[in-house]
DNA sequence: GTCAGTTCTGACCGATCGGACAGTTATGGT
DNA sequence: ACCATAACTGTCCGATCGGTCAGAACTGAC
């Protein structure tokens, strides 16, 4: 076969990119992408030095992205600033979201993998959150707070104390559903 | 020595628990949790049946803690219906925070390991998105945007168009930064 | 002391996976 | 036609890991 070799990597990075967004990351072996992209896995190994790397060329695009944006609002303050972040965020996010959920894949497989219903658990939070709205505003809200809240408990910003970690949050996420301060 | 059965099976579980939320899930062997327990690894599949079952053990406590939630808050409506959701995920997430960081482990790793430098800008962009401060409630608002827009793109809720999607996060992700619409 | 039952362990197994390597096939320049 | 180089492959290897199993060690009841 031997075709010209960006032909080949293009398809093998296709292959990546859409086998781990379904199964993620550790749950695609290399193998799998050989089959899939159509060549052998000795080949993948020819064109990449390694599974990590075929994972840095997917995702060095949106890391480049991000830090166009960074370096486009870097002069700007106040709300220019914030708005300009938040637009540029949301549509790099948004251009991107395939190798966001690659990233994601690995956890949800882990998660539904056993006997837990993660699944049905969450759409009643989102229910909850969104005030048992079906609106698109509504439900697009609550999915953000059920991700925030997620993720910034999983960090630990050790400056912020825990009570005014706990008080903030909910401020935020009560403003981000829209609702009024009781 | 042939202690109590709880005891061994206690003292596995929070090594565990402690090894997954430092390297992840799989990237914690049963020999790893076997040798931090003090105990062999067969003896840690006498007490669990599989890897999967410590996980399980693991996180079923938090989801009762949702499961109980969205059954105090299934009679309410409106403005009271949405306050209790908050402050109740808010504090079961921070209850459990060890476990939801057991679950970001694996993507964490996976990011850092490559030559990715994915924390400087996620600093940078937690910077621009709290307008440049250093106070507690920006810092926080900021975080749970980061995390929101996160998940929300990896989402596919094929219900809301992707210009609609793309418009409600931008605004509910102003909201959160307590940011006044323009 | 005896014995049944629980707890624990060393040794082993099968499967999977990422990667190495020598050798083969196709390509393009001369 | 020739050949250097790029593209590709089959095969093998080492390591890791989850899990099994027969049996040892310990315990408490009698």
């Amino acid at each position: 076969m031997a075709r010209s070799a960006s032909a080949m990597r293009g398809q093998i990075l296709e292959s990546a990119l859409r086998l781990f967004a379904v199964h993620g990351f550790r749950g695609t072996s290399l193998q799998d992408i050989a089959s899939d992209a159509g060549c052998s896995k000795a080949s993948l190994l020819y064109h990449f030095a390694g599974k990590e790397k075929i994972l840095t060329e997917l995702l060095t695009p949106a890391q480049d992205a991000v830090a166009a944006l960074l370096d486009r609002v870097a002069g700007l303050e106040g709300g220019r600033l914030v708005e300009e972040t938040v637009v540029g965020y949301v549509d790099v996010a948004l251009l991107f979201r395939r190798q966001i959920r690659l990233l994601f894949e690995d956890i949800a497989e882990m998660s539904c993998h056993q006997d837990l219903s993660v699944m049905e658990l969450a759409d009643g939070l989102l229910d909850a959150l969104a005030g048992r709205s079906q609106r698109a505003p509504a439900r697009v809200a609550a999915w953000m707070v059920l991700g925030a809240v997620f993720i910034t408990s999983a960090t630990d910003d050790e400056v912020v104390p825990d009570d005014v970690l706990r008080a903030e949050m909910i401020r935020s996420a009560l403003r981000t559903l829209d609702h009024p301060p009781s």
